[in-house]
DNA sequence: TTGTAAGCGTTATCAC
DNA sequence: GTGATAACGCTTACAA
């Protein structure tokens, strides 16, 4: 596993190491004949430039971490790839850092980045309080993407709360009143805010919020069935289900036939993400579409602005509320 | 975004870099008195060591890449949970890469191991070719994990063909005879050898296999619904369905629905992963289900073996049939 | 216990 | 067009 190196090279082609470096950065200042003689030695001996001495030297790397709570998301696939799509097209390579929403792991990528490891990152979720982000994006290139928890600090996202409100809003102008939330009471600010929509919503539609039908569980299936079922056995009444996941909202409605009511006509339901989830579930799930590629290639385009020095602006991109069976 | 260095920390401090570096490794030479003073001026200059100075002295990185098509999926993101959780016991940390079964970008990602910027790469799904992927195996450290595309470099699996088989054996010892096949066409091994393990389940159980209820799509469940619908809409007959993926299972569950027949009196189906797919099914996918984490953690133990210049065995984990009802 | 200095593999600045 | 050579920030003999 021991590499061959640019000075190995330059003796072999009986040239300087400067002279291969040029080949390498193609530089236009060498001559064809002896740039033809480098590439067929480092070709013959299967050369690959070491990058950790250019990294060195350049100060470098061109790479872009993405840290990520989880893979396990169809949401955040298509964002990443908007990422990649656009680093790629700036000679940028992009990497995935999976936190697992632990503290110890999540710090242990931030260090990468400033340990010189890669020129920037897009952070699209993290457990770091909003002051430890706001110091680390004044000294870093750091965009935050769809989820973020420092509002002074770069971010891309849609209006979290405006798309909660609207699909609320859909579900109490199709004619529904008592609308249940199925969410989850963590440090996101997308999990706040989406409540905080759900209750303007109510509000502004002169229906006073009814503690008893809001639930909070974690993002998952098996949580909002249970939370659901047993609501419903408890005695709970709703006509409408606003959910903060397509995964809850798809465990709501089973939940929901479990009990013997049906989905749209008894209750109506509305999730969040319009991931693979909502048209898996039976019927098909309402839900808030987000920008999903458009956010990923928003937040690079932010980064690639940070790298020039500016400061980037901030960008609310438009959501949109897919409508299929589970409302009518 | 200038940052301290190593030898500016040694002057304030008023020692020399070596003993900084001392300090930084946490090397036992270095006296109480002179340690607190340089760890204070670190703290007061908030320095972070250069790791691109480091790993071009050391010629390591301690990172490792971890190469796959999609991350939106609930199975690699066990697996990669297994990897980086072994990875980290030893000191390592885990980068993921997202190729989309895009040569070039497979490729840019292959080249980072073989620039030096990683030490070892565990390859989940990869489009190179036999060969390619010996010659990478023999000159890295490179371990194939779940799935692997030759058979001569080090591998983690579980035995595909034979779960397959499990799979369409218990169909038919419940007293299916007509099993239909919703599978993916492509160049992967486990594709091919779930199928092949299909074949010899019927084979071995006296079953003809007819190719009129043998269908390939992609992994997703539109494809399956629309396949599966399709050829009951013309008329197909089939009493059991083995699909090697929930996703795909969960679309000819809903196609089924959608014709009037019933899971799983009409057709028992069975899938494969035991993803989230396979219980946000109604009802519930019975499902192959892969010792996810572990394979992560052998992949991992096996790529450190490898660092140790040994040639890593190769693996095969238990797998087991998950039982629900959509078969019965 | 600490310091000096060589060296890791590049790139970039000067000369020529 | 090409070659010497310094430098990037760190680790690690070897000396003291």
């Amino acid at each position: 596993m021991v590499e061959i190196t640019i000075s190995e090279i330059a003796s072999l082609a009986g040239v300087s190491v400067a002279t291969v470096s040029r080949v390498l950065n193609d530089s236009s200042t060498v001559s064809e004949r002896t740039k033809q003689k480098v590439l067929s030695i480092m070709e013959e001996y299967n050369y690959a430039p070491n990058l950790l001495g250019r990294h060195l030297r350049t100060q470098k790397t061109r790479l872009i971490l993405v840290i990520l709570t989880t893979i396990s998301n169809y949401f955040c696939n298509r964002v990443v790839a908007g990422i990649d799509e656009e680093a790629r097209k700036n000679g940028y390579q992009t990497l995935i850092c999976m936190t697992n929403d632990n503290a110890q792991i999540e710090s242990s990528y931030i260090d990468m980045l400033k340990n010189g490891l890669a020129d920037g990152a897009i952070i699209m979720s993290s457990i770091m309080s909003k002051e430890d982000m706001h110091t680390l994006a004044n000294r870093y290139s750091v965009v935050q993407c769809s989820e973020y928890v420092d509002t002074d600090s770069p971010y891309v996202t849609i209006d979290n709360e405006q798309a909660a409100y609207d699909a609320v809003d859909y579900l109490i102008k199709s004619g529904r009143r008592r609308i249940a939330y199925c969410g989850v009471r963590n440090h996101m600010i997308s999990s706040k805010v989406r409540f905080d929509g759900y209750i303007r919503a109510l509000r502004e539609n002169g229906i006073e919020p009814d503690w008893s039908i809001i639930f909070d569980g974690d993002y998952g299936f098996r949580s909002a069935y249970r939370l659901t079922e047993e609501h419903i056995k408890n005695g709970a009444k709703f006509d409408g289900l606003f959910s903060i996941s397509d995964r809850m909202a798809s465990g709501a409605v089973s939940a929901i036939h479990s009990q013997g009511l049906n989905v749209p006509d008894d209750v109506a339901v509305v999730g969040f993400d319009n991931t693979d989830a909502a048209y898996m579930t039976n019927p098909p799930l309402t839900t808030v579409s987000q920008p999903r590629r458009e956010l990923g290639v928003e937040a690079m385009k932010s980064l690639l602005a940070r790298f020039e020095g500016e400061i980037p602006e901030n960008k609310v991109l438009k959501h949109e509320l897919i409508i299929r069976n589970s409302t009518n």
